[in-house]
RNA sequence: GGGAGUUUAGCUCAGCUGGUUUAGAGCAUCUGCCUUACAAGCAGAGGGUCGGCGGUUCGAAUCCGUCAACUCCCACCA
């Protein structure tokens, strides 16, 4: 059959795809064989596939076939996450483009349009990964807020709150005033901000003094309840111990406390206290008994406590309350300022500390079992750098503020009884029971029970994710959990340490007193080639399918793999794909010459071919091994390396051109045959990086039933490699390139045989001149023992070779490249000279290293005698 | 403020516990080739005082110290 001189990727992948779905073979089932699995990475369910989650899926798929073929039972789960806030936030937006207010609708209403949003939006990410060539167990896929999940999420919650691990209470929470709900600490990201620091004047009453204040947030004065200075500033030394301070504009009377808290070189010593409104004071207000003055409404703006700006917007407020504070003589000055402000990482907007009801959950406890794993190489982390980062945080864990006031997710199991007090349940018929248990009033209905408004966090339900895939969390007794558990490698972004893996591992000891997996893969961000964050924002991000669709999806997976190293960022730069896509033109093409040969049964296999085939069959056992290896460890940019240089350098530059028939000349069988099955091992070989091409071409190389595919080809055994033989090759290899070298330099046509002269040594072998004569073009080697001082020469390692020319050599440049490679010589020599001569070298290093030193020094030496040999002929 | 990491050819990176390394790869560059698989190709070549300084050692890109630049994480003195 005729191939298209180039891939044309599109078609093969979609067949291919296809080809695989409808025979279901990515699917899993328990079975006898060794389990293999991964869990992807929920991506958030309205999520659009971005360079990411390219990286982050071409690595899982490139382990889960690669444990396929290793003949394991591969199951990677693939599924989505809710994203609570993100996808909440997404919906009230949709609904204010139609002019409906989230707050005109009922939760049930609310919920109906998110749900709507869900099926049309949802999973579009995961069709995406299709595309990419993701080998995922589509039939397993799962929702973190399908039944299920959670099923699982409610129970958990239920057996932390009877464990007494899940509190409620009234805390400093992080708020986020557009979203109105709590944020984890995890959830706050810090930045620098521009703002100004002012400096307030307050009135101490009964006096003609006036107390400097610096802060950056004059608005919240209106929440101050003291003013504090150090007790051993001797600037407030002589203030009466009762005195009091005007709060500016407001007029409030509060008391001047002194706590060591206070830094006496920052500012001017003087701290409002807003116990409201910031971390630190709510610790002052708690120690000194202050009021609690909250000024704010959910939404940020300023609410009728004071009586003063009440509807504003905080950040107006500041611009507006700085105004009337300088008017009123109040302002001393301002200062530029930059201090770090924390926004939430879903919508963007500053956080303001609030004090709010939220439910927490204690996380000390928890965290002991995990740190432990993590640290015991339990669980192992690729890289290593990564254990510090998780240790500091589990050492210093906080409790985990689970409550959201949202509505998208699962709502906490919690009812409230109409005198008070709660129960917490798995169903509202378990709460009635428990309720009427607890006030012993049989009366109760279940109208009389108010469940709790909040919604649990979204990584609430993603902690679970490796045991609730397998519905582990409902039923822990379940065959595939049981066999599928623990999952093995996790591969995913740092940034998420805090937020996913850590509490997964928590989850995993907590739930089946077991790890949740073997190992966590590390990726780094993908930046652009200048160093950037890909972001909407910035436009430099590539839409991923664009880039299948125009390098192939095998073209962009080797891009990505050739980039990537565990826990570094990596550099994206849209030439990689071309590479990636020339690379599968190359294993094309080079299918299409093996293939077209005509096979005569007749001929026998000439001797350099038979060379050819025993020396390729050691350089494919090496880097096979050597592959192996860089997987093993996780150097997946190493592996693919690997494997690009084996199929394009020495199988298609070398291997192919040795047993290449003449133009016009039939190919013997064993040659053909031994080529194929080198072309089907290497395919192999590929697979994992590249799946489409290597599937088409392992069809084409031999008959295939339907229902069979290179997925499930095995790899084979390593077999020991033949290091003595790749070495003579290597000389051989280098002779080939000097005699290339030399017609480049004299322009002598590649088609134009011509002769090569040896004079033997230890390191001239003989038994490799059939591969030499083929690759370098020659009509003959003859082995001589007289220099030919007219010939172009040259030396590979202390064997020296002549080429005879009809025309002079040209003695100048002859004799400049001679001497330079005679002082780089004589430099080495007398670097091996200097190491060799030192006593204490001979006394103290190894004997193999001295030994070692010995060998260059003979090579060298050789080399040098010969260079100026051939110096001393030229110049004669 | 605390911690971690990075710094090797124009670019992206190897170089694992110091010794065939006066340093390798891929890409890019330059030169010559439309050679009958592939110009998305072939052959060849050039290119680095391994961030600076100091130390340990017989020997340092590799270990230690220090300085510099960049990146990230944690904390959050208003």
């Amino acid at each position: 059959m005729k191939l298209a001189d180039k891939y044309a990727p599109q078609e093969i992948e979609q067949k291919w795809y296809d080809y695989w779905m409808k025979h279901n073979m990515f699917h899993s089932e328990p079975d006898d064989r060794e389990p293999y699995t991964i869990v992807i990475p929920p991506p958030n369910v309205t999520g659009m596939l971005h360079m990411g989650h390219m990286l982050n899926n071409t690595l899982q798929d490139v382990l889960i076939r690669r444990a396929r073929m290793q003949g394991k039972n591969a199951c990677w789960v693939p599924g989505t996450d809710h994203a609570s806030i993100a996808t909440e936030a997404k919906v009230v937006a949709k609904l204010k483009a139609e002019g409906i207010e989230k707050s005109d609708l009922t939760r049930d209403e609310f919920l109906a349009h998110a749900w709507e949003w869900k099926e049309k939006h949802g999973g579009i990410i995961l069709q995406q990964l299709r595309k990419l060539g993701a080998s995922c167990d589509w039939d397993r896929t799962c929702f973190t807020m399908d039944e299920a999940r959670t099923a699982g999420v409610i129970k958990v919650f239920v057996d932390l709150y009877n464990k007494g691990k899940i509190y409620r209470g009234v805390r400093m929470v992080n708020w986020d005033p557009s979203a109105q709900t709590a944020l984890s600490d995890e959830e706050v990201i810090y930045k620098e901000s521009q703002g100004k620091f002012y400096y307030l004047r307050y009135k101490i009453e009964n006096s003609d003094r006036t107390l400097i204040v610096a802060t950056t947030r004059p608005e919240t004065i209106l929440g101050d309840s003291a003013v504090c200075v150090n007790p051993n500033d001797p600037r407030y030394a002589d203030l009466p111990a009762d005195a009091r301070a005007i709060v500016p504009l407001v007029g409030r009377s509060v008391p001047i406390i002194r706590d060591e808290y206070v830094d006496i070189e920052f500012g001017t010593g003087a701290l409002k206290v807003t116990p409201a409104h910031d971390v630190n004071d709510y610790m002052l207000g708690e120690k000194y008994g202050l009021e609690t003055i909250d000024i704010f409404n959910p939404d940020g703006t300023i609410n009728d406590k004071v009586g003063l700006y009440v509807g504003m917007d905080r950040f107006e407020c500041r611009k507006v309350i700085e105004g009337d504070l300088e008017a009123a003589g109040l302002l001393e000055k301002t200062e530029p300022y930059t201090n770090n402000v924390g926004y939430s990482e879903r919508t963007g907007v500053a956080i303001e500390p609030k004090l709010s009801m939220q439910w927490f959950l204690a996380m000390k406890e928890l965290a002991e079992p995990a740190t432990k794993a993590v640290a015991d190489d339990i669980i192992k982390f690729v890289p290593e750098k990564y254990k510090n980062t998780y240790r500091h945080w589990m050492e210093n864990i906080k409790d985990w503020c689970i409550s959201r006031q949202l509505w998208w997710g699962q709502r906490i199991p919690a009812y409230y009884l109409p005198k008070g007090g709660f129960v917490v349940a798995e169903t509202a018929e378990e709460a009635l029971r428990m309720a009427i248990e607890k006030t012993g009033d049989s009366s109760l209905t279940a109208a009389d029970l108010r469940q709790d408004e909040d919604v649990l966090d979204t990584w609430f339900s993603s902690w679970l994710w490796p045991i609730s895939v397998f519905d582990g969390i409902r039923y822990p007794e379940n065959p595939e959990i049981k066999y599928y558990y623990p999952t093995h490698d996790l591969v995913t972004g740092p940034d998420i340490i805090f937020f996913w893996i850590a509490r997964m591992i928590m989850a995993g000891y907590e739930w089946r007193n077991e790890r949740p997996f073997r190992n966590v893969y590390f990726t780094g961000i993908v930046r652009d080639k200048l160093g950037r964050k890909m972001s909407k924002q910035l436009g430099n991000s590539p839409d991923p399918l664009d880039l299948i669709a125009k390098y192939g999806a095998d073209g962009v997976r080797v891009a990505l793999m050739l980039c990537t190293s565990a826990g570094n960022d990596l550099m994206f730069d849209e030439s990689l794909c071309e590479q990636g896509r020339n690379f599968c033109n190359k294993i094309w093409n080079a299918y299409r010459l093996v293939t077209g040969w005509e096979v005569d049964e007749n001929i026998e296999q000439s001797e350099h071919c038979a060379k050819a085939v025993a020396w390729f069959e050691n350089v494919y056992r090496k880097v096979y091994k050597e592959v192996e290896e860089h997987l093993a460890a996780y150097r997946i940019s190493d592996a693919m390396m690997a494997l690009y240089r084996l199929f394009w350098d020495d199988f298609s530059g070398w291997y192919l051109e040795m047993i290449k028939p003449a133009y016009g000349s039939p190919a013997d069988k064993a040659t053909v045959e031994a080529t194929k099955s080198f072309f089907e091992r290497l395919v192999k070989l590929l697979h994992p990086f590249m799946p489409f091409v290597t599937e088409e071409l392992w069809q084409h190389i031999a008959e295939r039933k339907e229902g069979e595919s290179i997925m499930f080809d095995l790899f084979e055994e390593h077999n020991a490699v033949d290091e003595q033989m790749l070495a003579e090759v290597d000389l051989a290899r280098e002779v080939v390139s000097a005699v290339r070298n030399i017609r480049a330099q004299r322009n002598v046509p590649n088609k134009e045989k011509v002769a090569l002269e040896v004079i033997a040594d230890e390191n001239y072998h003989p038994a490799y001149n059939c591969l030499v004569e083929k690759m370098a073009n020659l009509s003959a080697i003859t082995e001589v023992s007289e220099k030919n001082p007219t010939a172009a020469a040259f030396i590979v390692k202390t064997t020296q070779y002549f080429v005879p020319m009809s025309e002079n050599i040209n003695v100048e440049e002859e004799l400049e490249k001679m001497n330079k490679e005679l002082a780089y010589f004589e430099g080495f020599l007398r670097t091996v000279m200097g190491k060799l001569s030192n006593e204490r070298f001979v006394a103290n290093a190894p004997a193999a290293v001295v030994e070692n030193e010995k060998n260059k020094q003979r090579d060298a030496e050789a080399k040098i005698a010969a260079l100026k040999e051939r110096i001393a002929a030229l110049t004669k």
